[in-house]
DNA sequence: CCATCTGGGTATGGAATCCAAACCCAGCGC
DNA sequence: GCGCTGGGTTTGGATTCCATACCCAGATGG
């Protein structure tokens, strides 16, 4: 695969939105329920100037939304909510969060658990082949290049 | 989930060894068989500085080993091979390409397809819980804070 | 009306990173 | 010995990061 352009592939493009070390934060607290400029700040401890650019990359780039709102007789506010396209993060997020559960889970194990709010069991990510078959992380597969491919130059 | 300790998340942990823009590249690129130094700064176009840095982080955290090699003849050379944490980032790395074919499709649809070597079936990512129940995007889930979790501080 | 508080930012300046390009070193082939 | 190649290290300038300080608009209080 070497011979294809390495910025043409689709974990390139998501790595170009999500590649630095606050945008995956912003997602996961986004994803909690988090809303709020200062809110989300003060929890992620991050610089003030880079998360306003961080939110306003993940806006343009669509995967969250900016709303005005008006808490009941306060003045309007901010918040930021994920949109479809942000939601749909939510397997990556989850995928990160069973790799460090696993290989950095801590003295006390791991932190959280997310769970199926119907039937309250974990829920992790996993690999499936279309034809259905688990796939783990010895079962050999391999890269096809589509027409969207192109070669490195 | 404001209340915990934003540092103390498996997502947070991951992130911070994955988290710019250039490691995730890098882990794929091992992923797909590349091995050498000069064949991974060229094809991703990486300063050399940086490449340096990024493989000595991989190694330290575990996901990469560095080991020699000697290729008939030749001289000694080191390459670059993902151990199994590293492995285990498939899941990781198949639902980013997943986000990117859908929501960063370019013009030419999606540039590779991940198969199953032995059916030949396309793989992807995805989320169950642990009672079976696949997971889409707007499934409810709830986060359940466990012993290992801290509160902010 | 004036002062104050609060959310959501900008502005500023120093530290850390990034990048490209140059340089270095060891082993081989000649 | 002389150059070529893989795998780096060095260097200097451009970005980005961070903490802190400052700013502005709309309540709120007097």
């Amino acid at each position: 695969m070497a011979d294809y352009d390495s910025g043409t592939c689709s974990i390139a493009r998501t790595a170009q939105i999500l590649g630095d070390r606050w945008s995956v934060l912003v997602v996961r607290d986004l994803f909690n329920g988090v809303r709020r400029f200062d809110a989300l700040q003060q929890h992620l401890g991050v610089a003030r100037d880079v998360l306003t650019k961080r939110l306003a990359l993940l806006v343009d780039e669509g995967l969250v939304a900016k709303r005005p709102y008006r808490p009941e007789g306060e003045r309007a506010r901010h918040e930021y909510v994920l949109t479809p396209a942000g939601r749909d993060l939510r397997t990556v997020m989850v995928a990160l969060m069973d790799w460090g559960d696993t290989h950095r889970p801590g003295q006390d194990g791991p932190p959280m658990s997310l769970r199926h709010r119907d039937c309250g069991a974990e829920i992790h990510a996993h690999l499936t082949c279309a034809a259905g078959h688990e796939i783990d992380s010895t079962t050999r597969a391999e890269l096809v290049a589509l027409p969207g491919a192109r070669l490195a130059g």
